[in-house]
DNA sequence: CTGAAAGCGCTTACAG
DNA sequence: CTGAAAGCGCTTACAG
């Protein structure tokens, strides 16, 4: 009657294991473990009573031990570079993310967020990854010189960027909207519309939404035969802020432009404000376009014409080919068309 | 000549094991595994040894062999019960999720992003929990009946809410918000400044948001002594959509209304655009007050007086307290003050 | 097609 | 304070 305490956590009861199915389904643990990789080299007989013992038992694979034996943690990181404020307050990031994690959990592939804003954040995110703690990357800043990168490399660690990577040598696979084609897109609609005068607010120089998108405007201008003013140009941070300062720079340097393309929705409704204090109305005096079609495109007054970007789509191209990567395919890249969307300011 | 092939996965280099670490330091893989553990029962010479044998290999340990003996994961889920769009599209849940990551980081604990927003997605995140892959779980939506709780509760794991989990028995534990305090203070406000036809647009009565701050608008009334007319009283689904619809009925069923606070910005920015249709001007004709005070608020034309919720320390605060369940200690509460946030709507 | 066995990298009583 | 050893729950050659 002195039998040894069973050895318990405190979660009452301990989920059943290969063991107990091997038990009830009357076959080796080795069996029931080829049943769980795919059924290979199991007779038909035994495949079907471990399934039945499977599903009796309610039977869940224990991924702390499989992770152990393959040396694959069964999970993908969601990393972020960026300073936390500008991802968490773009409401693209957030799709993005929610796409991310239900297009992997259809591959039940639990996804990890982890964030590498500053020194100590990087030191421990490395520290995880080279550790083996996840098999893949899912990475969205894509600022030039990002301190991380060097990092992956070392860990070799499959990634996949969300956007086109600056200054990057080597093939590095990558998932982006259009950014140049939807640019020319919404400069080619202002332009259709009658505006003459078209001014730009670019993103940071050092993103990839930054550079396209004033490529494109730049090539639009080229097509209809409008030499490029200079001064037509102005460079915001993705901020509203950054937006509206940038308006009221604009305003100042050329008072006749009658048009305005902004590389972000969030931009254009700080512009808008500029605007509004400045007395010119909208699109009346000047047509404004975003590029997002963020849900501040819908709440701005008028409501935004936009570029939007797939991001469903995005997120599930970047899944696809993460785990292309991490099965050992060659590096791909792919664009993703974007959508004007025409409302009341442009 | 005929070693036996090292095994190998696609990644090159095999992080050091304890082994490497005990043979470095010359003491055994228990020790070391001590050493770990908070180097209790270990002497200080084998401490420093240990410790430096760790600097010098790089070592880290490897989460899924110790997940398989202690029979923890030393991860915690932040789990979205919310259909998806309304939870991504608010920005406060955005905000909450950064924190989360940031604290839950602090501790070394990774943290899994799960949705279940329908039915297959609550069935497979339910296996996961019930297989122990998390120590504990970080809930989002307080919508009363939700189908998870149960299974949360069979699976026996440490849970901590976000708002106050309504209809629930037992002690949840929860972190919030002052929602009802809240709303009393911006109540407050619009009747300190002259306001007297003070209308809401309340959130969704299956929500602690929706009920309490509801319960604030109706004390304040009750504390100036002005009698609480119901045609006063809207409720929308915290979309803008849903605000605007409810402007639309307030508008009607009582033209001469001057105020209205309205229970998120989202919806209040829905408002806003329903006044501006009906020609009324903000502040002067209406006052409109916001709660959250989300991004939206800022963009808003006019800016928001709304009240800000305190979501870094909601964050914390949730964390925290999930923690303490998770080592054993009993369910607690925290309800954080808010702040009347005074812009130009009001 | 199938079982027995080794081994993944840790932790933790148990002796000493 | 410390080492030897068992064991966590899997996978995977290896024989048969």
């Amino acid at each position: 009657m002195t039998e040894p305490a069973p050895r318990r956590t405190n979660r009452t009861k301990r989920p059943p294991t290969i063991h107990d199915v091997a038990a009830e389904a009357g076959v080796s643990r080795g069996t029931v473990s080829r049943v769980l990789q795919g059924g290979h080299n199991v007779s038909p007989a035994a495949l079907e009573s471990v399934n039945a013992a499977i599903r009796k038992l309610g039977y869940v694979v224990n991924r702390a031990a499989r992770s152990l034996v393959t040396q694959r943690s069964g999970s993908v990181a969601f990393l972020l570079t960026e300073p936390q404020e500008r991802f968490f307050e773009d409401p693209n990031f957030t799709t993005l993310l929610r796409g991310c994690t239900t297009a992997l959990a259809e591959h039940d592939i639990p996804l990890i967020l982890m964030t590498a804003g500053n020194e100590p954040e990087r030191r421990r995110v490395t520290r995880y990854l080279a550790a083996g703690h996840v098999d893949g990357v899912l990475l969205v800043s894509s600022h030039s010189g990002n301190p991380m990168l060097e990092h992956l490399r070392e860990a070799e660690l499959p990634v996949v960027f969300c956007g086109k990577p600056l200054g990057q040598r080597g093939r590095i696979p990558y998932v982006a909207a259009d950014d140049r084609e939807g640019a020319k897109d919404m400069v080619r609609h202002l332009l259709d519309t009658g505006r003459r005068r078209v001014a730009t607010i670019a993103g940071p120089q050092d993103t990839p939404g930054g550079v396209e998108r004033l490529y494109g405007y730049r090539e639009v201008l080229q097509e209809y035969g409008i030499p490029v003013d200079e001064g037509l140009i102005a460079v915001g941070d993705y901020s509203r802020a950054g937006g509206e300062a940038a308006m009221v720079e604009l305003l100042q340097r050329v008072p006749d432009l009658d048009a305005v393309f902004v590389a972000s929705d969030l931009m254009a409704t700080g512009a808008l404000a500029a605007l509004d204090r400045a007395g010119r109305s909208v699109p009346g005096d000047v047509a404004v376009g975003g590029f997002d079609d963020s849900p501040a495109a819908l709440a701005a007054r008028p409501p935004l014409t936009t570029i939007r970007q797939p991001w469903d789509r995005i997120s599930e191209q970047m899944v696809r080919l993460l785990l292309a990567r991490i099965a050992g395919e060659e590096p791909a890249t792919v664009i993703l068309p974007t959508e004007l969307i025409v409302r009341d300011s442009a």
